[in-house]
DNA sequence: CGCGTTTGTTTCATGGATTGACGTAATCAG
DNA sequence: CTGATTACGTCAATCCATGAAACAAACGCG
């Protein structure tokens, strides 16, 4: 996924509004009240929570029905007199979203439907030593293949496609991600074409970033400001503020891994010293040690932590101190108060928390009168497979209309 | 001013679209067609880049010229056949704002009209030591009053008064102002009091936050995501993303001042080691040492740097590699390729500069491939005073319909 | 001076939404 | 079983901003 190209700074539509825009408008309307309700919602109360007439209900909701947007439920009888109310909720069939993840120890896909539950999660272990990027998308073409069938066999019908990466992504192009040995891979149009003959739009976002979203997708309302820290190979960040993913200038926000610790610290394969990477990720952790064959990154350290290894804990002890100090600068430049720790650091978390909570009280500027929050991420590994799928389907939720009237994968580029 | 108080998290309406909020819809987008301009533009001119039909135009235009928002210039005489032009500009009289700065060395006022020029500014020196905040409060009602007959003796009248304070704000409320003795004032509240009887809604907001403002709407519009140091007794910085202030999640966002540098560094008033304050703020690069009696310190700091002196030499160079780490975590974080050195770095740029540029270089991840832009600030020490006018006037240039409907100061709360 | 040309205005039709009334469906209370 | 109650659908009438087309105004040019 690519920052949009920035047409206008202004919040506001920069086209003219005429009366066939109002019904789209509405529809979204009625459609995220209809998504917010997370339970089955009437008629009647529609009307009432969107300010919205009956009759201009019924109409939205006949072409929500229409699309397979939304399905009816039975009717809920709730005691009082009168005509009970017909439910209505986002359709368990039609559109869904697909998501696709680059992991440290193998591939991963997931399909989620318009509701955002999970309806199809798989997971094939991967070697990349010696891989080159066309034999991962292969691997990942199969994986949606196999997705898609999936889906179709709950009546699920796949829209979009979007890919996490380990590394900054800008317009489907994977600029740089070390730990499989990428620069600048094409991956969303190599994928796109590996799809064949499968049409479907393809997306690619930063790794951290769309597990961010997906935190925020499955989190509750309140979760609207956010930190969401992944930790790996290396370490990255996904920012959300006040509900909304910042992705910078140019889509590359969030390298929390290169932010400085100590200005003539250790040396970093970036080129500077002192980055928080170079104390806090799983390598570091292990001490440049590789993990024992077989063994991933993650689970050597917390198999070793768990059994009480002093240099482990040693080395967990200032990671989590490290991550603090991190954290505490893009908490003092950001304003934010809650910290999800996410990717390994899920794992980690009971190590780590304690000394980032240290750091951060000490050095945030707001921590003394507005304490901030540090936990890990719900969705813990998965997280970002399932934002990815979300980020998918979310191209539906956040624009019902353009595909009730476009029809299925209205005007998505193919590649993005 | 304070965050809104995040109603909802879509960027879309949450209200029902009706049929009569097309036109403020469509006159907003009129109005911001004429703001971008710059110049005179003529009706049809506008028709063609809103998209909107010429009858639509002139009604529109009717509505604007009515509430004084627009003025026409005379014809455009452009020796071509035909009917000439009738320019359409921003009027010079009409809605003008007020803003107030309480800076090191005394207090500012400034008028700006709807095109954002200034129209009037205005200068106190002041003391502050062993001067209650109602004093200094009282003295800014006497500039905004004079300051509000000077507007009106250019047929100008002023909508709101925004207030730049230097700390941290919420609600009118500014929380800690160490340079002034302040802690917890209500600023906004007695403000508007000792007003009376003028009842001109107050907002108060961060010094380094408005002069970020200032600098983006005096900017042109290639500058849409940047970040504004503000050097001074203390460190603070302003963040624009996609044309839009980065407050964070309570509006406290920016406190670039206490990012570390150096995990076991320098003790700093905030309790933590190694903030960047300690090494390049004001008093930093005095080293300890009070300026000499009258001289403000910027002012003590350049004159020793341009006489050579080699302490204060050692210190910029100091400072400069400091504010460069800094704004290296920042800029990993946020990822812009903007930065404008503004408060008194503005007059310390020469020396700081090729540090900051260095240090940038070596650490923000993306540098390489995307270099970043250091530059000292536009308006100098004058930004948030005129960013604190400028606020105040884009209250009627966001919601011209608001203002035209509402009739003066509609609708805007009395304290934010 | 009159013609063509461009700009701005007026008049009328369009279309989606609201309003309000009415009809129908499905339940509960007695 | 009957009546009251509530929910949902439908129909006409009306509103209102926009678009389309014709009209008026102001200029350059021959």
């Amino acid at each position: 996924m690519s920052p949009r190209a920035r047409p206008s700074r202004s919040p506001r539509p920069e086209e003219p509004v005429r009366q066939e825009d109002l019904r789209p408008l509405n529809l979204e309307l009625v459609f995220r009240h209809i998504l917010a309700a997370g339970q089955p919602i009437s008629r009647t109360e529609l009307a009432a929570a969107t300010g919205l007439t009956r009759p201009t209900i019924t109409r939205i909701t006949e072409e929500l029905l229409a699309g397979r947007l939304i399905t009816e439920t039975g009717l809920a009888r709730n005691g009082r007199a009168g005509r009970p109310r017909v439910g209505l909720t986002l359709s368990a069939s039609g559109p869904a979203g697909l998501g696709l993840d680059i992991r440290a120890d193998g591939l991963a896909a997931c399909v989620v439907d318009l509701g955002g539950t999970v309806r199809h999660l798989a997971f094939t272990p991967f070697r990349y030593a010696g891989r080159a990027a066309a034999d991962v998308l292969a691997q990942l073409a199969g994986m949606t293949r196999a997705a898609v069938r999936a889906g179709a066999a709950q009546d699920l019908d796949v829209v979009t496609v979007t890919l996490a990466a380990p590394g900054p992504v800008r317009d489907g192009v994977v600029r740089s991600a070390p730990a499989l040995g990428w620069r600048h891979v094409e991956a969303g149009a190599l994928l796109h074409e590996a799809l064949r003959p499968l049409d479907l739009p393809v997306m690619v976002d930063n790794e951290a970033t769309l597990a961010a979203l997906g935190e925020l997708y499955a989190g509750d309302d309140s979760l609207g400001d956010f930190v969401y820290v992944s930790g790996g190979l290396g370490i990255g960040a996904g920012i959300v503020l006040d509900g909304r993913l910042m992705r910078g200038a140019r889509g590359w926000s969030g390298e929390l891994g290169h932010t400085v610790i100590e200005h003539d610290g250790l040396p970093c394969p970036c080129g500077a010293r002192g980055c928080l990477q170079s104390y806090a990720s799983l390598p570091a952790i292990l001490g440049g040690e590789p993990a024992p064959a077989g063994l991933t990154p993650d689970v050597a350290v917390t198999s070793r932590a768990e059994a009480g290894d002093p240099a482990t804990l040693a080395a967990l002890d200032r990671a989590g101190t490290a991550l603090g100090i991190g954290l505490a600068n893009a908490l003092n430049i950001l304003d934010l108060d809650i910290v999800l720790l996410g990717g390994s650091f899920s794992l980690l978390a009971s190590w780590l928390t304690g000394n980032v909570e240290a750091e951060i009280g000490r050095r945030v500027l707001t921590a003394a009168w507005a304490p901030v929050t540090v936990r890990p991420a719900l969705l813990g590994p998965d997280a970002a497979v399932i934002g990815a799928a979300l980020t998918s389907v979310d191209q539906v939720r956040r624009q019902p209309s353009a595909w009730l009237t476009g029809g299925p994968r209205a005007r998505l580029p193919s590649v993005s």
